[in-house]
RNA sequence: UGGGGAGUCGCCAAGUCGGUUAAGGCACCGGAUUUUGAUUCCGGCAUUCGAGGGUUCGAAUCCUUCCUCCCCAGCCA
């Protein structure tokens, strides 16, 4: 790392605790050749969001920035709720972001042989036992936020007793929920979490890796600190709620360390806020019913803040590392604006996708003095700042589809588009007099009709000859594309979906399906112009005047193409209430 | 009322061992450029750091009292 990068990085509360670390040594004693390893920890249990977006984005990049490594490790402690499906789905994901761990892929599983053994140590020790009270029993002895714990009956067994037993629960004698092997620690212990913690649970079931081996399972407060130990992960970052739980993470691993069970010194556990975002709803239990009940329809529908559903959206991953470094990272609570995430995408958009024509909800544009029949091709480039991205040519003709929005029979102030005896450039084409329009019985503008410039052409010397406030997109009405384009809007229309509203009855409560948008998406059919007749699905475009379309990466064919609209460029017209 | 956290501009977030004018981004408001009412550009946007006391020549940064919000009582993670 050169000085002159030290400069770039953004100063937050995860750099300082790194930048120190590596200042003193701290990790220097286990002579790792990577200055700092981090991990990504999912449970592959579900499909990863947004929120993921940004631990994975954190944990990589620091890894990255500060010549360390990053694991991306799957935490399949519990077996009855986690699956293969899930797995591959996280590391699909994972790469799209962006990222790659190398060989450090891991699995708690792989770990489950020590963890039975740093197990017994820990009884041996006379640090752990096996409790043969019920669940409900348990919860009865733990006391109350404010009243202290009482011991089990069963907390002074011997050691030998707790051996016998744990090994008679790994021999699967038992079944599930009849014992249950906890830390020793304190009862009294005003942190919860210390209060002899649950530490192996009996469980006879089907492991998506480990098969049957097992029907005795590591929980998560005991497995994690060993994974990470055992991994040589200098620096664990989680959310916020754990924060109650390192306590117990410094314990177990102090117990293991003593026993010299582990490398030393012992990784720390750093807690950051987890994402919140306006508009969307993040936890796995709102995602899970936002699919099974039909609101959305998959975990990689459009509208889903899942990263398969960013993906379809045409969300492009260089979007999602932008705002991971835009929002920062802290410990206070935070509710981020869904403006940060959109232009976050929009600036990789500006940047990356090309330019093309489509006409969302058509008008006819009849120029009376073009030549019937005729076409010629007007050259448009891909990019406006990138010429070398090259030209495409789009066909000109006595009919045109323009955007039934650009043109008022009786226009409103401020408006520089199509109205009787107004000019406006066909953008890349002509310059055109506005005429009139033909109307149906209803009164419903069914035409509308110009005049062109013959002179004005775009590319030629007279095109400037007209200066015009007015530039429309149009397509050819004789070789557009008809297509299905998608137009997608927040699948919620509060801001904090479910929350409770100033001047709400006491009584009332709100459920966060009341908030869903009901318009949240809507299905047209579009002119486009020919090139985008043969686009790869996933390809991105800015359809000009409108906003980022990608064209969908299941639904879309060469030669069928649909669209799903991304995100919609800034407005400051209709903003601005036209 | 137990324990653990957090409070800096509408939303994020720098500022950490006290030292001239409290970064930056998003949003918003101008204005310039523009064959996208986009982009780009330029300008504006916290005499103030949850509140009150105190220490100090000097405090967002130290002390103190108070207030508000979040998390914890799964054999989930």
């Amino acid at each position: 790392m050169s000085d002159n990068q030290d400069v770039n990085l953004p100063s937050n509360f995860l750099r300082s605790i790194i930048e120190n670390d590596l200042a003193s040594g701290t990790f220097a004693p286990r002579g790792d050749s990577a200055r700092i390893r981090t991990r990504f920890p999912p449970e592959p249990n579900g499909y990863l969001h947004f929120g993921h977006a940004k631990s994975i984005c954190l944990n990589f990049s620091l890894a990255h920035d500060y010549d360390g490594a990053c694991h991306l490790r799957f935490d399949d402690t519990n077996p009855t709720r986690e699956e293969q499906e899930y797995v591959d789905a996280i590391i699909d994901a994972v790469h799209w972001l962006g990222f790659d761990w190398g060989e450090n892929l891991f699995f708690a599983s792989d770990y489950f042989e020590r963890m039975y053994a740093f197990a017994e140590y820990l009884i041996r020790a006379g640090k752990a036992y096996v409790d043969s009270l019920s669940a409900e029993e348990m919860r009865a002895y733990r006391g109350t936020l404010t009243e202290v714990g009482r011991d089990s009956p069963y907390r002074t067994r011997s050691v030998e007793e707790n051996l016998d037993l744990f090994a008679r629960m790994k021999a699967g004698e038992f079944a599930d929920g009849t014992h249950i092997l906890r830390a020793k620690i304190d009862m009294a212990s005003p942190n919860i979490n210390l209060r002899d913690p649950a530490i192996y649970r009996i469980r006879h079931a089907h492991h998506h890796r480990t098969g049957d081996t097992w029907c005795v399972y590591p929980m998560y407060t005991f497995a994690h600190p060993i994974e990470d130990a055992l991994e040589n992960i200098t620096h664990s970052f989680c959310t916020l709620e754990f924060e109650d739980q390192r306590p117990f993470y410094d314990w177990l691993l102090e117990q293991l360390r003593a026993g010299g069970l582990i490398p030393s010194p012992a990784p720390k556990q750093i807690e950051f806020s987890r994402l919140n975002l306006t508009y969307v709803v993040l936890s796995k239990r709102k995602l899970i019913q936002l699919v099974e009940e039909g609101h959305a329809q998959g975990w990689d529908d459009p509208r889903m803040p899942t990263l398969v559903g960013g993906r379809r959206r045409g969300y492009p991953p260089e979007g999602f590392r932008l705002f991971a470094e835009r929002i920062g990272v802290s410990k206070s609570d935070s509710l981020i604006e869904y403006s940060v995430l959109e232009e976050s995408m929009r600036e990789v958009l500006n940047d990356s996708a090309e330019r093309r024509v489509a006409v969302l909800d058509p008008l006819k544009l009849v120029i009376d003095n073009y030549p019937e029949g005729q076409l010629e091709e007007c050259t448009a480039p891909n990019h406006p700042l990138k010429p070398e991205l090259g030209n495409r040519s789009m066909p000109f003709g006595r009919a045109l589809w323009i955007e039934r929005e650009d043109f008022m029979e009786e226009p409103v102030k401020g408006f520089r588009r199509l109205f009787p005896g107004n000019m406006v450039r066909l953008r890349y084409g002509y310059v055109v007099k506005c005429l009139g329009c033909d109307k149906d019985a209803e009164g419903n503008v069914t035409a509308v009709h110009c005049e062109y410039m013959p002179d004005s052409r775009s590319g030629t010397p007279g095109a400037d000859n007209y200066k015009v406030k007015g530039n429309l997109h149009w397509v050819s009405v004789a070789r557009g594309v008809q297509a299905e384009v998608r137009m997608y809007d927040r699948l919620f229309a509060h801001p904090a979906p479910g929350s409770r509203r100033e001047g709400d009855a006491p009584e009332l409560e709100r459920d966060f399906l009341d908030d869903l948008n009901p318009d949240s998406v809507s299905v047209i059919r579009a002119w486009l112009e020919p090139s985008l007749g043969e686009v790869a699905p996933e390809s991105r475009f800015q359809f000009e005047r409108h906003g980022y379309f990608v064209a969908d990466r299941f639904d879309s064919k060469a030669g069928a193409p649909v669209f799903n609209r991304t995100v919609t460029l800034k407005d400051s017209w209709t903003k601005g209430g036209k």
